[in-house]
DNA sequence: GTAATGTCTTTTATCGTGAAAAAACATTTT
DNA sequence: AAAATGTTTTTTCACGATAAAAGACATTAC
C-alpha cells in the first residue's frame, strides 16, 4: 500500500469549501499556499474537480461550475494522517482501564491491531516518548509508565513554572508589541463564549489552548513553547475522556482567564502572578480529579492479551 | 544487510574483560544480567569463546583456558549501535562550519552519506528533534535551527530553573536518604580529581554529568530528569569541540562543585541557592564563549551541496 | 520580464522482508 | 523444586522498494 493520499484528500475537501465563496479559483501556487500543499497536489485536486464537473479548467481559467455537494467530499476518516490514526488508537488503549504502569508495549501487536506497518508505529512511539508516558528499554520493548497521579503532578509542576515565567515576560512586553492586539482579540472571544456558554461550552478547550500558547510564546524560549505540546496533548484527551461537569468547569475557567487577561493588561507583576497562580491551581485540580484513585502506579506482572502486556 | 550484530560484539568484548578476573564464568542467566543482554546473545558469545579456545564449555562448566589477546576483541567501531554512528556523523556536520540556521536537512542524502538506511536516519531525526536544534516541516524536510547563541541562552535558562529547584529539593531531603551517601562519594571523587588535575583533567566531564544528574533526580520530576539528556548531549559535544583552556575551566568547575556540595550538606536553602547560581553562571559563560559570533541565526538561502542545503 | 503553467526529478512516507536479539517454552541437572 | 541448559517462537531493528507529495526545471502566457 506504501502511502495513503490523505494529504490530497484533506486538501481537496478544504478546497471544496473554498468553492462556495468564489466564481473562480486563484493560480496554482496561490492555491498551494492557501491549502498548505505543493503544486503537485493542487494539480491533482484541480484535475479531479474538472472530472467531476465542479470546475472548468483551462490553464489560468478555473471557473466554478456548480456548488459542491456532500458526495463530492472524501470521507472524513480518509483524510487523517497515519500518525493521527495511530495516536488516537494508542490513546484509547492507554486511557481504557487495564492499562497499568509497568506494562509492556508490543510494537508488532500494536501495528497489527491498528492495521499499519511497524515502522509507523515505531516512529510514533519515539515521538510520543517525549510526553513522559512511555519509556524504552534498550534493545527491547517499551514500558508504559501510566497516566497516574504522579504523572499529572509532575506535568503541572513544570507547567506552573513555565507559565508563571511566561506570564511575567508577557506583562513586561513593550506597549507596541503585537501581542496586546492578540490578547484583546482573545478577550473578546472569551466574552462572547461566556455569554453563549449554555450552547457553546465545548468550544472552550480550543480557545484555552490558543490563550495559553500566546502566553507561552512570550517566553521566547523554544523549550517552554514546545512543552506546551505535552500539556495540550494531555488536556486534549483528558477533555474527551472526562465530560463530568464540563460546562461548569469551563464557565469557571473563562472567568479565570478574563481575570488573568485583566491582570496582564495591568502589567502589574504581582497581579499577573496572582491571577496566573489562581488559574493554574484550578486547572491542576481539574486534571487531578479526573484521575481515579485506582489508576496508581504499581508494578504490573504476568501477561495480558492485547497491546499492553504485564511485564 | 538488515541488522548488525553490534550488541553481540560489544557484549563479547565486555565479556572478554571479565575473563581476566576469574577461572570460570557464571551461569548463562547471570552473565546475561551482568552484560545487559539476553541469554540468546550470551550463548552466542560462549560459542565463539569455545571456538577460539578461550574457554572450555560443557553445560554448567565454563572454564577459562587462556587470557584474552588483543586480536580476540572485535574492533571498537563494530561495537557501536547504528544510532550512535548516525548521531556522531550528524553532530560532526552540525558543528562544522557551514551549517547555518535555516538550512534544510535531506534524509535521503544523509542516509547515503553515512551509508545507512533512511528509516534509521528518520528515527534518529525524530529522537533528536527534542533537543530543539531541528524542526520538521509537515510532509517535507527538516529545518536546521542551528547551534546559536539564542539556543544556548534558551537551554541554560531552563537548566537554571530546573537545577535551582532540584538543588532546593535535594537540600530538603531527609537525613536518612541514600543520596547523602552518594553525595559523599562524589565529593571524594572531586577531591581526588582536584589533586590529580594536571593529568586527569579530561575525566571531569563524566564526573560533572554524574553530579548534576544526582541533583536533578532529587526533583522527582521526570521532565526535569529527562531534560538533563538535552544538557548532557550539548555539553558532551561542546567539550569535544572546544578544548581551549579545558584544564583551567575544569579546575574552576571542580572548586565550584565542592562549594556547591558543601552548601547542599549545610542544608541551608540560601547557601544552596547561592552556590548553585554561581556554578550555573560560569557554566553558562563557558558554553556561550564557545559559540563564535558568526554562528548567529540568519535565514539562509540558496542551495549548497551536502547534507545541509540552504532553504 | 514576471508569473503562471506544463513536465520531469527528487524526497518523503510507508510497507514487507529477513537477520539479530529477546523472550517463551521444554528439558535436564543439581 | 529451584535453577540451569537446550530449543523454539516472537519481537525488534534495519533495509530496499514503491507510491504520494514536494520540488526543480522548462516552457508559455500576459
Amino acid at each position: 500500500m506504501s502511502k495513503s493520499n490523505n494529504v490530497y484528500k484533506d486538501a481537496f475537501n478544504r478546497c471544496l469549501r473554498l468553492l462556495d465563496e468564489t466564481q473562480s479559483l486563484p493560480s496554482e501556487p496561490e492555491l498551494g499556499t492557501l491549502l498548505g500543499v505543493s503544486r503537485t497536489t493542487v494539480r491533482s485536486i484541480l484535475s479531479r474537480m474538472e472530472e467531476t464537473g465542479l470546475i472548468a479548467w483551462n490553464k489560468r481559467n478555473k471557473t466554478v461550475l456548480r456548488a459542491p455537494r456532500p458526495e463530492d467530499f472524501f470521507p472524513e476518516e480518509e483524510t487523517d494522517s497515519l500518525a493521527e490514526i495511530i495516536e488516537r488508537s494508542f490513546m484509547r488503549r492507554l486511557l481504557a482501564s487495564g492499562a497499568e504502569a509497568g506494562m509492556q508495549i508490543n510494537e508488532l501487536e500494536l501495528a497489527r491491531e491498528i492495521g499499519v506497518g511497524t515502522t509507523s508505529v515505531r516512529e510514533f512511539l519515539i515521538r510520543f516518548s517525549r510526553f513522559g508516558l512511555i519509556e524504552k528499554r534498550r534493545n527491547s520493548h517499551w514500558v508504559l509508565k501510566g497516566f497516574t497521579r504522579a504523572f499529572a503532578l509532575e506535568l503541572t509542576e513544570i507547567r506552573e513554572m513555565f507559565e508563571l515565567r511566561s506570564a511575567a515576560a508577557f506583562a513586561a512586553l513593550p506597549h507596541d508589541s503585537a501581542v496586546w492586539a492578540d490578547l484583546d482579540r482573545l478577550e473578546v472571544e472569551h466574552r462572547q463564549l461566556a455569554s453563549d456558554i449554555a450552547t457553546r461550552f465545548n468550544e472552550f478547550s480550543e480557545l484555552d489552548e490558543r490563550f495559553h500558547r500566546l502566553i507561552h510564546r512570550a517566553s521566547h524560549n523554544r523549550f517552554i513553547v514546545d512543552f506546551y505540546d505535552v500539556i495540550a496533548m494531555i488536556f486534549h484527551y483528558h477533555y474527551q475522556w472526562n465530560k463530568a461537569e464540563e460546562r461548569q468547569r469551563n464557565e469557571v475557567a473563562i472567568q479565570e482567564h478574563l481575570a488573568y487577561i485583566a491582570a496582564l493588561k495591568s502589567r502589574d507583576p504581582a497581579k499577573v502572578d496572582a491571577a496566573c497562580r489562581k488559574h493554574l491551581k484550578s486547572a491542576r485540580q481539574t486534571l487531578l480529579s479526573s484521575i481515579p484513585e485506582g489508576r496508581q502506579a504499581q508494578p504490573a506482572d504476568g501477561r495480558l492479551s492485547g497491546t499492553f502486556a504485564r511485564a
